[in-house]
DNA sequence: CACGGAACGGTCAACCCTGACTGCCAGCGG
DNA sequence: CCGCTGGCAGTCAGGGTTGACCGTTCCGTG
C-alpha cells in the first residue's frame, strides 16, 4: 500500500521543502531563496510550505540545522572515501590536502556562506546560526581527525596546520565565487601541500 | 560662491550616492541595497538617482569601483599608519599581523565580500568584479610589502606567508558575520603571530 | 463510528522595488 | 538675449513577494 501515516507524510514533507531550500539557497542565493522559489522547486502547494513553516525567516534557519546534517554526512563520505589504504606519509598528505579543499565547493559550503553572509545583517538568523556553528565545527573538526588519520592527528603540529589549512582554504575558496577557472588547479594546493608536508614531517 | 559648475554638482551628485551606496551595502546587504535605500541615504531624488545610475546594476558595479578606490586609501593610510619605527623585528612582525587583521574590519572588507558573495549567483555582476578584483589585488599586494617593510618583504618565505597569512585571515574573518566577539582577542591571532615569527626569522 | 485536528490546496490583500515617464530649472553656447 | 540640453524632481504602472485566511481531506483516537 501506499498510505502513509501522518507523521511520516509531513517527515517527506519537511525533508522535501528543506531540500529544495538547500538547493534554491546555492544556486540563486539567499535573496533568490523566497518562499515561491521553495514552493516551486520541491514541487508543493503554497499551503503545504506555510503550514511547516510559517515564515520565511523559520524555513530558511531550519534549512540551516538541516544544512549541517547534509554536511556531516557528506564530510563523513569523503573520511570513507579517502580511508582507502595510502601507505606513504607524503603522499597521505598531499592527497588529504586536495581531499579537503574538494569540500570547499561542495553545495553545504556555499549555502553556509550564503548563510553566514545573510547572518551579518539579520540578528535572527545570527542568534540561530551561532550555537549550530559551533556544534558543527567541533563536528567537522573529528571529521577531519578521521581524514588525516591517527599518525599525522598525534603529531605536535596537527591542531596548528589543521586550523592554517581551513581558513586558508576557506579564504581563497570565496574567490571563486565570482573566478570561474578549476579550483581543482588553484595554485594555493600546492602551497599548502608543501607547507603541510614540511611543518607535519615528524 | 556657492554656484557650482554643472559637471561639478554632476560629480557631487555621484559621489554622494557611490558613498550612500557602499554604506547600504555594509549595513543592509546586497539585498538590502535597494534603489529606494540608496537614494534615502545619500538624500536624493529618485530622478537624481537614475539620472546618473540608469539601473540598480550599473549602480552597484560604480559602487564596487568606488570601494576599490576607498579600499586603498584606507590601506594607504594604514600602511603611514605603521610606518612609525619600529626597530625589533619580531616585534614589527607581531604589529603587523594585528594591523593587517585589523582590516579586515573596516567597511570595504564587507562590502566586498557582499559583492562576491552576489557575484555567485549574478553573471552580470560577476563578469564585472573580475577583472577589478584582479587589479585590487596586486594593489592590495603593493600596500602589504609597504606594511612588512623591505627587510621582511625580502625574505625568501615572505610571499608564501603572506599568502598564506592573507587567506587565512579571510577565512577567519567570515566567522565574524555571525560571531560577535570582538575580532581583536581572536585566538588566531596568536598563532598568525608565532607562525609569522617562526617562518621568517633570518 | 464519530469527530477533532493535523496536513494540506488555493486565493488574496498589502507591501515593496524597479525603471519608465513627464515636467521643470538653470547653465551655456550662439 | 535665447533656445537648448544636462541635471534633476516627482509620479506611476507593472511585477514580484509575503503571510493571512479561507476550505477540504483524511488520519487517529475515544
Amino acid at each position: 500500500m501506499e498510505t502513509r501515516s501522518r507523521s511520516e507524510r509531513s517527515a517527506d514533507s519537511r525533508a522535501l521543502i528543506l531540500d529544495a531550500a538547500v538547493a534554491c539557497l546555492v544556486s540563486d542565493g539567499y535573496a533568490g531563496a523566497s518562499t515561491l522559489a521553495v514552493q516551486a522547486r520541491a514541487g508543493v502547494s503554497r499551503g503545504r510550505l506555510l503550514h511547516h513553516f510559517p515564515s520565511r525567516e523559520e524555513l530558511l534557519v531550519a534549512a540551516t540545522s538541516h544544512l549541517a546534517e547534509t554536511m556531516l554526512t557528506e564530510a563523513a563520505d569523503h573520511a570513507v572515501a579517502v580511508g582507502a589504504g595510502i601507505t606513504d606519509e607524503a603522499e597521505r598528505v598531499d592527497r588529504c590536502v586536495e581531499l579537503i579543499w574538494a569540500t570547499f565547493f561542495e553545495p553545504p559550503f556555499w549555502a553556509a556562506m550564503e548563510l553566514w553572509n545573510a547572518a551579518r545583517t539579520d540578528e535572527a538568523l545570527r542568534a540561530a546560526l551561532r550555537p549550530q556553528e559551533r556544534r558543527l565545527r567541533v563536528a567537522i573538526r573529528g571529521v577531519a581527525d578521521r581524514i588525516w588519520g591517527p599518525q599525522v592527528t598525534a603529531h605536535p603540529r596537527y591542531p596548528v596546520v589543521s586550523e592554517l589549512l581551513f581558513t586558508s582554504m576557506r579564504g581563497v575558496a570565496m574567490a571563486y565565487a565570482f573566478e570561474d577557472r578549476p579550483p581543482a588547479t588553484d595554485p594555493h594546493v600546492a602551497l599548502w601541500q608543501s607547507m603541510a608536508r614540511e611543518l607535519l614531517e615528524d
